[in-house]
DNA sequence: CTAGGGTTAG
């Protein structure tokens, strides 16, 4: 009797308790009802679950996260295989395909995404700092070169000021809002009155173009006869660039047959440019158009031009012609020694034919373009070992990737984020697990973050494992603690094999608490989950927490499933209270399950 | 009288 007062008294206390005491609350309950199982050994008839599994009992997880929306697990487990299966295929089918794409419908292809924007303005930022450098050096080196004072003066401003006009003027666009960027274009020209030189308004398109604001500096060139100037060389220039930045190579293209006939000639960077944007939109008939218009002028195209080229043979799959003109070029230099110098393949060519092999599978004659590289004296680049590491991970061979990362590390290559975020990337879909956390304690190392879903993938990766190597546990634990430490999303997933690998290592204590922070989270545990859960606490004699379990899932508004009483009902027998095995039977009538597992009394029956 | 060009992952 008195046990129970003081249980009830607890119980009582309790029920007020928020939603993260709720264990605390629950072992308490639990209390109560194990001493009124044992009181109803001598009053038969009393309910002891009548108190939680009854209707009425407040929600515990204010808004539970559906656990169906991915589908049933069985139609998401066929999915995943499927998946798994097609995968070699996938890739390579994917890949083709795009190619075939790109040269077909080439009108409709706007940026690409944020990322890509990114990209730009990092690379103006490095250009802007290269620039500066130069300007630098160029000061530097002036100062101690035999011209005179004023000489150097002159040439220092003057390649200065037409640079740092330009600069202003994109600032000055820069800073005032889209809408007004007319406006104020207009009362500059105004200003400017009778004094407008050709100079000024190249100075002005092209910091229009730079700026971004391609419509506007077209307009302007539209107007430049009512100013009464007429483009010269440089504004075409200006112009085609401008084009190619719209991605209207066919525009570009019209501007240079244009300038031709006004009896300009462009410039090797101009029709570069051309190449290059006529190129990577796979437009590779125009592009040869242009270079042969560059024979007629008599205007060589160099390296850059040629690894444009080569880019975009690679681009739209023509990787073989790529080779043989690498080749080619690398023989021309070869032979003649004279005035090849300025084609002589660099390390983008070979970059550019590498990528290309590496994008068909082919990445074992990529690796021999690589040691060719080396064998001439070219030092390849980080951009070289990452179109390898993609090759091979794409390939199912991310082993080898990692036998490359030493050997760039050897010759003094810095692997950057792409580097190892390909390579753990790899590593991961070919669930080569223990070498991908290699990979992961060296990008912590060097200063790295990992990605949040690589992150997921590991420890899920990690867990798996664990269950035949014990040694690998540690990891496990390193992982999840860093993930939460990081603040990174553990997915539904991987928190049910942190829990199950917790069961299994027999530290369901711990399993809890991840049951608990999965719950915090705001997800609650698959049913799977739970009966891991149950299963482990049974396995380990505590029976009154397992049931604790239970009692949740009822309270939360879920719907427990058979196995789950099944599971405590054959541990209540296997323990001898028949009893509560009746009565867990009776919880599991009352809400319209039948379980599989019936009360026995085969064992022994133990009063307390 | 000069400006101005090229490479990488999911």
């Amino acid at each position: 009797m008195d046990e129970i007062e003081v249980a009830v008294k607890k119980f009582s206390e309790n029920r007020k308790s928020t939603l993260f005491d709720e264990y605390e609350r629950l072992s308490v309950e639990i209390q109560l009802n194990q001493a009124m199982l044992r009181r109803s050994l001598s009053e038969p008839g009393t309910s002891m679950f009548r108190a939680h599994l009854g209707v009425g009992a407040p929600p515990l997880v204010q808004q539970p996260v559906e656990q169906g929306k991915r589908g049933t697990s069985w139609g998401n487990g066929l999915h995943k295989i499927v998946k798994k299966l097609l995968r070699p295929v996938f890739w390579k089918k994917k890949g083709r395909k795009n190619v075939h794409h790109h040269v077909e419908k080439e009108q409709q292809e706007p940026s690409r995404s944020k990322n890509n924007n990114d990209l730009k303005s990092w690379k103006r930022f490095s250009k802007s700092v290269s620039n500066s450098f130069r300007i630098q050096s160029y000061s530097s080196a002036s100062n101690s070169s035999t011209l005179s004072l004023t000489e150097m003066k002159g040439e220092y401003q003057e390649y200065n000021s037409s640079k740092a006009k330009v600069k202003q003027l994109v600032d000055e666009i820069r800073a005032t809002p889209p809408q007004e960027r007319s406006k104020i274009l207009d009362s500059m020209i105004e200003k400017q009155g009778e004094s407008k030189t050709i100079g000024y308004i190249n100075d002005l398109i092209m910091g229009l173009v730079m700026a971004e604001e391609l419509d506007l500096a077209l307009k302007l060139f539209d107007e430049m006869p009512l100013h009464g100037l007429s483009p010269d060389c440089w504004t075409y220039s200006i112009l085609i660039r401008c084009y190619c930045k719209k991605n209207q190579p066919d525009e570009g293209k019209r501007v240079l047959d244009c300038m031709i006939e006004n009896g300009f000639r462009p410039n090797v960077v101009t029709l570069t440019i051309l190449v290059n944007s006529l190129c990577s939109r796979g437009r590779l008939q125009r592009a040869f158009q242009v270079l042969e218009i560059m024979g007629e002028l008599g205007c060589n195209p160099n390296v850059q031009t040629y690894n444009c080229v080569l880019k975009g043979l690679c681009f739209v799959g023509r990787v073989e012609e790529a080779y043989d003109m690498l080749m080619g070029l690398k023989r021309k230099g070869d032979n003649d020694n004279e005035d090849s110098s300025s084609t002589n393949p660099d390390i983008y060519s070979y970059t550019a034919v590498m990528d290309g092999l590496c994008k068909v599978g082919r990445s074992g004659e990529a690796m021999e373009l690589l040691e060719e590289a080396i064998a001439m004296g070219l030092t390849p680049s980080v951009v070289t070992y990452n179109a390898l590491f993609n090759g091979y991970c794409k390939e199912g061979k991310p082993r080898k990737g990692v036998g490359l990362l030493k050997q760039m590390k050897d010759r003094g290559c810095v692997p950057d984020y792409i580097s190892y975020s390909t390579l753990l990337h790899g590593l991961l879909k070919w669930g080569k697990f223990m070498a991908a956390y290699w990979v992961y304690k060296e990008m912590a190392e060097v200063g790295f973050k990992v990605d949040g879903r690589m992150m997921n993938t590991l420890l899920r990766g990690l867990c798996r494992k664990s269950w035949n190597e014990q040694e690998l546990f540690k990891f496990v634990d390193e992982i999840y603690a860093k993930m939460k430490s990081w603040d990174y999303s553990v997915f539904p997933d991987t928190y049910y094999l942190v829990i199950q690998t917790f069961c299994i290592r027999k530290e369901v204590d711990m399993a809890l608490i991840t049951l608990k922070e999965m719950i915090e989270a705001g997800y609650f545990p698959r049913m799977v989950t739970i009966n891991r859960i149950i299963r482990g606490l049974c396995k380990e004699g505590k029976i009154s927490q397992a049931l604790s379990i239970l009692v949740l899932v009822c309270e939360a508004g879920k719907f427990p499933s058979k196995i789950s009483f099944n599971i405590l009902i054959d541990e209540f027998n296997r323990q001898g209270f028949v009893l509560g095995a009746c009565n867990v039977y009776g919880a599991a009538l009352k809400l319209g399950i039948i379980p599989h597992q019936i009360p026995s009394s085969s064992q022994q029956i133990k009063l307390p």
